[in-house]
DNA sequence: TATTGTTATACTCTATAACTATA
DNA sequence: TATAGTTATAGAGTATAACAATA
């Protein structure tokens, strides 16, 4: 016995091919998500730092971790709060991340003699060569998005997702 | 995704913390990680989410919700693990969100004649309810957006995502 | 043997309260 | 009292192995 329940009949544009249909299989209709904004972006955002995972798994880095060490590499002298801050990421979650960049000898944490609460943070030598390193492998994923999307689209894309950040 | 933003469920256009800090602190340089593709991909991700979560607080769904709901409603009768892996859901981790949409009677499993194996999935009437219901919430969230954007500026950024996220 | 749904589990990310030491 | 860093903890989200029922 079949089950067919009466079909959604939504008004959609044809051709909303998506989904990892297996072979054999049907692809399924995704046009109602893929046409609206936060599914792709979504699923973009999972598949570009899935491709910086793989590029960067030499190096040991995680999307968190670069952007904290460029984070501190570019602002030395900061708090770790004002780091955290920056980055949206809550204070007591910033204390194990670095802790792990203390324990790799990449970033430091110096107390401050104005206000002995407080950590300034900073890179290490090891950790300013890492970064350099580190940077040039980000170039060649934006070179990589800028192929896929062309350098206008790519250079577009980032402004529209700065304007939806409200960042910078 | 914890959405514990308590007694605030008006909505508000799209956008999230800036990472500036408080008056009286120097803004810091992030132009490093903005510049690039993935930094303000994750933070408009998380934006839209939180926005999303605010405007569908009153409806009971979350992002990954919605999407299954509207994935099975679209597609009537397909296997769990067809929405699951078109939604990029491990089999294993939508036994649970699968568990709670039949719990709430917003879909339900349906047992195959043909492969008494597999589970063919469509949503209940009231789940088809509240699925019409939240396409309009999402309606906003969109209109919202193309205010920010503009009208061009949101379809644009839409596909740039789809090309990014290489689904359809 | 292979597949579907499931259970169990572990690991990450995130959010909050509360402690300490300083201010 | 307030702030910076910390600890502890709880909740999502996600990934993998393995099992029972079925093909």
């Amino acid at each position: 016995m079949a089950h067919k329940r009466a079909a959604n009949s939504r008004s959609r544009p044809v051709g909303g091919e998506t989904g990892e249909a297996g072979p054999g299989e049907k692809a399924l209709d995704l046009s109602a998500l893929t046409e609206i904004t936060g599914y792709p972006l979504r699923r973009a955002q999972l598949a570009v730092f899935d491709d910086f995972n793989r590029r960067f798994a030499s190096l040991g880095l995680s999307p968190a971790q670069y952007s904290a060490l460029v984070a501190i590499g570019d602002n030395p002298g900061r708090k770790q709060s004002e780091i955290a801050g920056a980055l949206g990421i809550q204070r007591p979650n910033f204390v194990a991340m670095m802790d792990e960049l203390e324990r790799r000898g990449l970033a430091e944490r110096l107390r401050s003699d104005a206000d002995r609460r407080s950590h300034a943070l900073a890179l290490t030598r090891s950790g300013s060569e890492l970064v350099a390193r580190a940077r040039l492998v980000q170039d060649e994923q934006e070179r990589a998005i800028a192929q896929l999307l062309g350098p206008e689209g790519r250079e577009r894309l980032v402004a529209l997702l700065r304007r939806l950040a409200k960042i910078e």
